[in-house]
RNA sequence: GGCGCCAUCGUCUAGUGGUUAGGACACCAGGUUUUCAUCCUGGGAACAGGGGUUCGAUUCCCCUUGGCGCUACCA
């Protein structure tokens, strides 16, 4: 059985590099009809961050690779703190206990009393000497009555695990083959930490083991401590899982992905306004690709293709343009029924709206569809139709007047027009016969197309660019419609 | 410093020994259009370098270079 698991430190928000890695887990859990899990790896003391469990699990929601917030993975159980899940590891202390003690007894293990303070003179002193850093083996071979008598003193202590200095390990990684390390380059772990918690190294290995994870998929800085990992599969006599270690996201600098430089949680895109399924689409193709020239995903076409070998090993650059296209090609397809939906939160956020029954959702739909093909997020969508909710249009008169016309013909042209809108019928005043009736009316008399449309257009909008003048019409409403081509005709 | 990973247009990538090196984003030009966006057409743009192996290397091997990661009682 296909078992992965995402297992993110609440240190933070959710970034997108575990959303990458979690959704690269749920997509092979789920073409395999297997088991995707989430485990909480809260053995920093130091460094928990009040929140972040919810925000990653609220994010993790979002994208809709987990059901409902606080609602299990397959829908069949509930995710929240406690028995059922997210396992939680500062929850699963005795656990590690009773694991390390077996290393102990094995002697695979052992107490180190080095105090921090040599451990960093230890570390100056091979630094100074160009020598490779790490720990000693101080500890490594005490008499048990040292240690006996140290435990009995209360002497501070950790537990390191005791790697083999001959040979190497060798692994075989999902996404690139084999990799070697020499085992006496490999640091004497620390297992368990003075604080009586588990380091990471030891938890994952226990874990992932009891809970029957079969692909380690996690990002490439975890290579290099993979053969600690694989080590202590041997010392149990466990079998290891496969790893698949993805590549880094990075940033225009080719660094790895930082909040100094700009977005990097889920929660910023989704404040920003991107849509999910465009977020995971993009994420999904950092990475991966299906062979095809096929860029539209959705969440269920991406199970369908999955597969390890279209997973690129080099580093992806996180390129706010495509992500933006993305999200542009999911809003332009999007029904404006669900985009009202979508983008109302960011209505009331912005303060056009300040309650979502205040006006018919009918009339809304339309109001997003004059923005839809012009915007990249919701966020920019909602800005680009405020000029609808706008009481009075503020803008320099010079605008009114088309490149190739006068200001005495566009003042003209707005009189007639309004003049002439004045007789539509409440029935007629639709896009669709505003349009007609409008430009045979110009066509009739003669008129330059340009010279109508235009000083109409931005006496609708007050803006130099913006959707057609009959869409904003038909939006407006004729009362408004008459009084913004009255107002810009006042201005000439 | 040590160890490891990586290397095709600016970016995401296809390619798996023989291709005019393909697509997408971005960019540029043209068309449609009252403007912008959309849409359509076209364009510029890449195999890091050097050795091998081979009849033939973007592709396989080695070296160099470069980038990145790890080197914590953080994950």
């Amino acid at each position: 059985m296909i078992k992965t698991r995402i297992a993110p430190s609440p240190t933070g928000f959710l970034h997108v590099g575990n959303l990458r890695t979690a959704l690269f887990c749920y997509l092979y859990a789920k073409k395999n009809q297997g088991q995707f899990f989430i485990r909480v790896e809260d053995t920093d003391r130091e460094r928990l961050v009040e929140g972040a469990i919810e925000n990653m699990l609220q994010s993790l929601h979002w994208v809709g690779i987990i059901p409902d917030e606080g609602v299990d993975y397959d829908g069949q159980k509930v995710i929240q703190k406690g028995d059922k899940g997210p396992y939680v590891q500062s929850e699963r202390l005795d656990i590690y206990q009773t694991y390390i003690n077996q290393l102990i007894q094995q002697k695979d293990a052992y107490h180190c009393f080095c105090s921090r303070e040599r451990l960093e003179e230890l570390r100056k002193v091979q630094e100074l000497n160009k020598q490779p850093v790490g720990y000693d083996g101080h500890c490594r071979s005490l008499a048990s009555e040292f240690v006996e008598e140290q435990l009995n003193n209360k002497t501070p202590f950790v537990i390191r695990m005791k790697m083999p200095k001959e040979g190497t390990t060798t692994f075989t990684d999902l996404v690139r083959g084999d990799v070697t390390f020499e085992n006496k380059l490999v640091d004497d772990q620390v297992l368990m930490k003075t604080d009586g918690f588990p380091t990471y190294h030891f938890a994952v290995v226990v874990d992932d083991h009891l809970m029957g994870t079969s692909h380690v998929m996690r990002g490439e800085e975890w290579i290099s401590s993979t053969p600690k990992h694989i080590t202590l599969y041997k010392m149990f006599g466990w079998e290891a899982p496969q790893f698949a270690h993805l590549s880094l996201l990075v940033n225009e600098e080719k660094k790895k992905l930082s909040k100094r430089h700009g977005d990097v949680f889920v929660n910023d895109f989704k404040e920003k306004g991107y849509l999910p399924e465009a977020l995971l689409n993009f994420i999904a193709f950092l990475g991966w690709n299906p062979g095809t020239d096929q860029e539209i995903f959705s969440l269920d076409e991406l199970i369908a293709n999955f597969d390890f070998s279209k997973v690129s090993k080099a580093p992806a650059v996180f390129n706010r343009e495509k992500l933006n296209w993305f999200n542009k090609q999911y809003l332009t397809v999007m029904s404006d029924d669900t985009l009202v939906d979508r983008a109302l939160p960011f209505f009331i956020n912005s303060g056009l709206l300040s309650s979502p029954k205040q006006y018919p959702k009918q009339w809304l739909s339309r109001v997003v569809s004059l923005e839809k093909t012009r915007s990249a997020t919701l966020v920019e969508l909602v800005e680009h139709v405020s000029f609808i909710f706008a009481d009075s249009l503020v803008y320099d008169s010079e605008l009114l007047v088309w490149k190739k016309s006068t200001a005495e013909d566009a003042k003209e042209k707005l009189v007639q027009l309004s003049n002439l809108l004045t007789t539509f019928s409440d029935q007629e005043w639709n896009k669709g016969d505003l349009e007609t009736k409008v430009l045979t009316w110009i066509k009739e008399n003669e008129f330059g197309v340009g010279d109508v449309l235009w000083p109409t257009r931005v006496a609708l909008s007050g803006q130099k660019n913006s959707p057609g003048p009959f869409e904003i019409m038909d939006v407006l409403g004729k009362e408004k419609t008459l009084s913004r081509l009255n107002q810009a005709i006042s201005l000439l």
